[in-house]
RNA sequence: CGCGGGAUAGAGCAGUCCGGUAGCUCGUCGGGCUCAUAACCCGAAGGUCGGUGGUUCAAAUCCGCCUCCCGCAA
């Protein structure tokens, strides 16, 4: 089978990879254009890109469709391919590319369809405390995310489970499922499923401005938001005029504990006082440091007890 | 040339400005106390102070170069 694939970070990967190893004819990949990254802004390829390389597959990587749409297009029609797949890639493809494969476009996603369509599903289910998750495939529509379901996969999410594990666990199945999606499609014993738009709900990308911890909010809420934002960008609070990234925590009580929201009220575990209950900050990164566990933390940092978190200047 | 912080015992840090015997919290090992303990008391091991060149009677500390790590920003 003739595929083309499209996409661009780590969580397409894995998708990647079961294509090759299955056998499937990757016959071209598709990636975002590199992108100065990192201190010096050094240029760094998509790990999607990576991968394609190291399985000496053409890669192409166009700002848009629609300025060079001509080329691609034509491209894209020479290749023939049977299925285009599309993973986290990026960019809206254009209704003559979804057009192109016998079979359609496949996207991987990762949300249970038509919960959480758009760019950051999985962040966005844990911080809304979802119990639930999951992987869908369906035919990309021009809409974002809203073509017609193929398969889907149900996972729960862990109490204290980061968004960098779910994505691990997702992109796993996500592979998996594609490659069950590609079998039934070609078998056709697969029936696409309209979505229900009224059940819809987007999550938008995250943003650095949404990181800041407001230590006023209920634990749970708190907890959970350090979870979804984990490893990547990450919440943050200040100790002492500086910033302190908190990868991960764990409730400790739902109990008012009377205290000042923010407030560390036991130093030798680095619990604080949230607006309703308590949370235990498990692992940190302290400004030029690096990351760390709490408890390692604390034995070179001495914080004294009664400080409050969040103060972004420092104190004197 | 984007801006900035950092590398010191197994872990996390102080000491660097102002050069002069390597220090703190914890861990490890041994001993003591205890019905008992992650508690407490006593003791010990463990460092070519990231690398390299220079200045100096003397460098973790001052100067040059290099490597690696991290925050911001994108």
């Amino acid at each position: 089978m003739n595929v083309v694939f499209m996409g661009t970070p780590d969580f397409a990967v894995p998708t990647l990879e079961k294509l090759y190893e299955k056998g499937y004819n990757v016959q071209c990949v598709f990636s975002q254009p590199d992108k100065p990254k990192g201190r010096g802004y050094k240029l760094s390829p998509p790990p999607v890109k990576v991968t394609a390389l190291a399985h000496e597959t053409e890669v192409l990587q166009p700002v848009s469709f629609k300025k060079d749409a001509d080329k691609y297009i034509e491209k894209l029609k020479e290749l023939a391919p049977d299925v285009i797949v599309v993973a986290a890639y990026g960019k809206i493809l254009p209704k003559q590319v979804l057009d192109i494969p016998k079979y359609g476009c496949v996207n991987v996603h990762g949300s249970l369809l038509p919960k959480y369509r758009g760019a950051a599903p999985i962040q966005w289910s844990i911080i809304n405390d979802e119990k639930e998750t999951g992987v869908t495939t369906m035919l990309m529509a021009e809409g974002l995310d809203t073509g017609d379901m193929l398969l889907k996969e149900t996972v729960e999410i862990g109490e204290n489970e980061t968004s960098a594990e779910l994505f691990d666990r997702l992109s796993q199945i996500g592979a998996e499922l594609l490659i069950k999606t590609l079998e039934e499609l070609e078998n056709g014993t697969i029936t696409p499923i309209k979505q229900d738009d009224s059940l819809s709900c987007y999550a938008s990308m995250i943003t650095k401005d949404m990181c800041l911890i407001d230590f006023s909010r209920p634990v749970r809420t708190i907890h959970k938001k350090i979870c979804g934002l984990s490893d990547y960008p990450c919440a943050v609070t200040f100790l002492d005029g500086k910033r302190l990234k908190i990868y991960r925590s764990e409730i400790v009580s739902y109990e008012d504990s009377g205290k000042t929201p923010g407030e560390v009220i036991d130093e030798k575990n680095f619990v604080v006082s949230c607006g309703k209950g308590s949370i235990r900050l498990v692992e940190i990164q302290a400004e030029g440091s690096k990351r760390m566990k709490a408890a390692d933390y604390l034995r070179g940092k001495h914080i004294e007890k009664g400080i409050v978190l969040g103060n972004q200047h420092k104190i004197n």
